[in-house]
DNA sequence: GCTGCATGATGAA
DNA sequence: TCATCCTGCAGCA
């Protein structure tokens, strides 16, 4: 589930479980082995979400991981770069930690408490350099409370639709395919209507929604965007169904009209709609 | 046990 | 626009 609301609770969670101490870092997969030992005896400093990417701030102690025991002088920072992508996953443990599965690229521990990553897109060591690059890569993210001028900006100029516009990272960070067509039905716009015809009250209002839901989510660990007065009619029929709009409800009647939910695809994924509540 | 699908992004063409 | 990365799970036999 790593919409921006899923990486931004991931940070929050991680700078509790983990932010502070002296962790000991290993890739049971081995693809990360050289990563994991430069960390390996760091300490995590700070955790940060910028739309989809995680940033976790180490410094080295220099002294390996039982650098606890002796004097911890500081050392270079370190910046862990994370990126789930489609299949990338978290487990994370008090205590007793589960062994790893043959599958985990990296793995976290400290005293009382361990975290293992398996499956992401992107793990890496990043420079400062790279980090601003990146950083300046990324759209604003509704989650960081970032001024949404340039995110309006960046929609004035593409002529694509906004369903497509949404989804690119640049523009806004951290909506995913969910969030796309939720905050489109909410807003009462067609995916498919240009997205420089947007006006700005328009824009202000999904931006404003956008933070609410989004924030929301990230508070619950889910994504639910159905207002109590919708909440009637529980024809649940896939998963999900009494949480959405529109997402995954292709061909069930919509929640305010009752018009079946339309669904094709869009920029390479899937996008739904009501033909009546967002009008072509 | 197998198949297909998924809340993502990139790079080649 | 397409293939690919690469993991977990639901659905099905």
């Amino acid at each position: 589930m790593p919409e921006g609301h899923s990486i931004h609770r991931f940070a929050r969670l991680h700078r509790a479980l983990l932010g502070g101490q002296v962790i000991a870092a290993s890739s049971p997969q081995g693809r990360f082995s050289d990563g994991a030992r430069a960390l390996d005896g760091g300490t995590l400093d700070e955790v940060q979400a910028h739309g989809k990417h995680l940033f976790y701030r180490f410094h080295a102690n220099g002294l390996g991981r039982r650098a606890k025991s002796r004097p911890t002088p500081v050392g270079p920072p370190l910046t862990l770069h994370v990126h789930l992508g489609l299949y990338g996953r978290f487990r994370e443990y008090r205590g007793i930690a589960s062994p790893p599965t043959a599958g985990t690229r990296l793995a976290l521990t400290s005293d009382d408490a361990e975290l293992q990553l398996s499956g992401p897109t992107v793990c890496e060591l990043i420079d400062p350099a790279a980090e601003e690059m990146l950083h300046a890569r990324l759209g604003p993210d509704p989650l960081r409370g970032d001024d949404p001028a340039p995110a309006f900006e960046g929609m004035r100029r593409r002529s694509a639709g906004i369903g497509n516009v949404l989804l690119d990272q640049r523009v806004i960070s951290g909506i995913g395919n969910v969030y796309r067509a939720e905050i489109l039905f909410l807003v009462g716009v067609h995916p498919d209507r240009p997205a420089h015809a947007v006006d700005r009250t328009t824009f202000d209002r999904l931006w404003t929604l956008l933070r609410t839901l989004m924030a929301d989510g990230e508070r619950r660990g889910r994504i639910i965007t159905v207002q109590p007065q919708d909440r009637r009619a529980p024809s649940s029929v896939s998963p999900g169904d009494e949480y959405w709009y529109v997402y995954k409800r292709a061909g069930l009647p919509c929640r305010r009209c009752s018009t079946p939910i339309n669904t094709w695809e869009l920029g390479g994924r899937m996008v739904f709609a009501c033909p009546v509540c967002q009008p072509a």
